[in-house]
DNA sequence: TCTGGGGTCCTAGGACCC
DNA sequence: TCTGGGGTCCTAGGACCC
C-alpha cells in the first residue's frame, strides 16, 4: 500500500490567533509584525488582496494601511506558540504519525489503500481542530510530503475545496503541476527559481520532467530529491522523532542603535541568559559559543561593521554565568568604538546531552552550579522571566526591542486572562 | 526616523594526513 | 617547463525553510 501524506497548515496563523480573541477583526484587514515591529509577516486575507507583500517593512506600507484601516499588532509569541501546542496536541491525539514542522504546520500519514476516504478524514480533521481551538486550517494530500504542499496551497486557493485538496489518484495532476510555478515549490527557493526560470524550466510539470543529471548539476542533490518527490516517489519520510538540534540562536535588533560596550554587555548578557535557559529546558549542554554584533546594513550613509567570534568553552556547559562569561570575552574582542550597532547575539553549537558531558583532561572539572541554574529556573517559570538574574543583563534595558501594538498575552498569563461578560 | 528571528543542509576550499 | 594521489575533517558561505 502506497503511503499518504498530508499537510495540516494553519491559515494566517498569526493573524488567526489574534482575531481568536478579537472576533470583531473576522473579515477585516489585520497585519501582525515582526519583532521591533520592523516587517509585516502575517496578512489576513484581505490584507493581502490590499497588495500588502509578505516581508514587507511597516513603514513603507504604513500609509497603505492607516488609508484602510488595517488593524495592526507586534507579534506575541507567547500566544502564538500556546495555540499552536493546542492545535499539535490535538494532532497528536488524533493521528498516529505526526512531524511538527513549524509553529504552524504539521506533517500527517494517513491509511491509504483503495477504501480510505482521504478528504473526508482531512475534513473532519479540520473541524475538529476549528471547534476545539478555533484556528481554521488547510489540508494538502498528496504521494509525497512536497505534492502534500503543492495539495495544500490549492486548498488555500480554492475556498469552493473546504480547506482540503487531495492530490492522490489525480488523472489532471499533470495539469495541476503545470499551474504551479517553481517558485512555489517547496525547496526551491528565489535563487533556484531564477536559475530554472532562465534555463527554459517555469513549472512544477517542467521540473518533473527534466532530466536527472541536469537538475543535479544545478540545484545539486536538495533539487534532484524534489524532482522525484514531484514525480510521486517519496524521498523525505515523516520524522515522528523530534531530530535532535544541532544549534541554538538567541540574536536581537535593537529598539535604537547601540554604541557603548556597556550596552552591549547588557544586551549580550540577556540574550545568553535566555539561551542557557532553553538550553537547560531541552537537558543539553554546549561546547562552543559565538558572539556576534552588526550594524546596520540598510544605513548605507553610515559606516558598516559586522563581527562574530567563537569562543570554545572548558567544558561543555549549561550555567548561565559561564556562558555569560565565555560571552563577554568574546564581545571584548570584536567590539570596535564608533559604531551604530543595529543587532547582537549569540549562538551555541557543539551541543549534546548533559548525561553525557564530556570531560577536559587537563583540567577538573569546575564547581557545578547545577542546582543553582535548576533554583534559578524554577523562580523564573513561577513568577515570570528575568524575576531573578544575573546583574549584568541590566535593568533598564534601553536597547530593549520596541513592540507598540502587541496583544496581552491571553493564554499565559494569569494577569491578562481575557475577561468575558454576559449582556443581560 | 523606521527593514525579524531561528533553524538545516550542501558545497567548495583549505589544512592536514599518509 | 616540469611539481602525486587520495582521503578526512573543518569552516565559511550560500540557499532554503518557516
Amino acid at each position: 500500500m502506497s503511503p499518504v501524506f498530508a499537510l495540516v497548515d494553519c491559515n494566517n496563523f498569526y493573524v488567526s490567533c489574534e482575531r481568536l480573541f478579537r472576533p470583531e477583526l473576522e473579515g477585516r484587514p489585520v497585519v501582525v509584525l515582526s519583532n521591533n515591529d520592523g516587517c509585516i509577516i502575517a496578512r489576513s486575507n484581505e490584507a493581502k488582496a490590499l497588495g500588502i507583500a509578505m516581508g514587507a517593512p511597516y513603514f513603507q506600507n504604513r500609509a497603505l494601511i492607516e488609508r484602510h484601516g488595517v488593524e495592526v499588532f507586534s507579534s506575541n509569541y507567547a500566544l502564538y506558540g500556546d495555540l499552536s501546542d493546542r492545535v499539535m496536541s490535538i494532532l497528536q491525539q488524533l493521528e498516529p504519525e505526526v512531524e511538527i514542522y513549524s509553529i504552524d504546520e504539521a506533517f500527517i500519514r494517513l491509511p491509504g489503500g483503495a477504501a480510505a476516504n482521504l478528504a473526508g478524514q482531512a475534513l473532519s480533521l479540520r473541524a475538529k481542530i476549528k471547534q476545539y481551538v478555533g484556528i481554521p486550517v488547510s489540508i494538502g494530500i498528496g504521494p509525497t510530503k512536497t505534492l502534500a504542499k503543492i495539495a495544500n496551497r490549492i486548498a488555500k486557493k480554492s475556498p469552493e475545496q473546504g480547506g482540503v485538496f487531495d492530490l492522490t489518484d489525480r488523472p489532471d495532476l499533470d495539469d495541476l503541476l503545470a499551474g504551479t510555478e517553481v517558485r512555489d515549490i517547496w525547496g526551491i527557493g528565489r535563487r533556484g527559481a531564477a536559475k530554472l526560470n532562465r534555463r527554459g524550466v517555469f513549472t512544477a510539470l517542467d521540473l518533473k520532467n527534466a532530466n536527472d543529471g541536469w537538475i543535479r548539476k544545478h540545484l545539486t542533490v536538495t533539487g534532484l530529491r524534489t524532482a522525484m518527490e514531484l514525480r510521486g516517489i517519496p524521498c523525505i519520510p515523516v520524522e515522528h522523532e523530534p531530530v535532535p538540534r544541532k544549534s541554538m540562536v538567541c540574536s536581537r535588533s535593537f529598539g535604537k542603535p547601540v554604541f557603548t560596550l556597556a550596552d552591549l554587555r547588557e544586551a549580550v548578557s540577556t540574550y545568553v541568559s535566555t539561551a542557557a535557559e532553553k538550553l537547560r529546558g531541552e537537558g543539553l549542554t554546549a561546547a562552543n559559543l559565538h558572539v556576534f554584533l552588526q550594524t546596520n546594513s540598510h544605513r548605507l550613509d553610515l559606516p558598516q561593521y559586522t563581527a562574530g567570534l567563537m569562543v570554545g568553552l572548558l567544558q561543555p556547559t549549561s550555567s548561565t554565568p559561564a556562558l555569560i562569561g565565555a560571552a563577554l570575552a568574546g564581545l571584548k574582542k570584536i567590539y570596535r568604538p564608533g559604531f551604530a550597532y543595529r543587532k547582537a547575539g549569540v549562538m551555541l553549537t557543539g551541543l549534546m546531552a548533559a548525561a553525557i558531558r564530556q570531560q577536559n583532561l587537563f583540567r577538573p572539572a569546575p564547581r557545578d552550579n547545577g542546582a543553582l541554574m535548576h533554583a534559578l529556573d524554577r523562580i523564573n517559570d513561577r513568577w515570570g522571566r528575568e524575576t531573578v538574574r544575573y546583574a549584568s543583563s541590566g535593568l533598564a534595558k534601553p536597547w530593549c526591542m520596541t513592540r507598540e501594538h502587541k496583544s496581552p498575552s491571553y493564554t499565559t498569563r494569569w494577569k491578562e486572562l481575557p475577561v468575558v461578560k454576559a449582556s443581560p
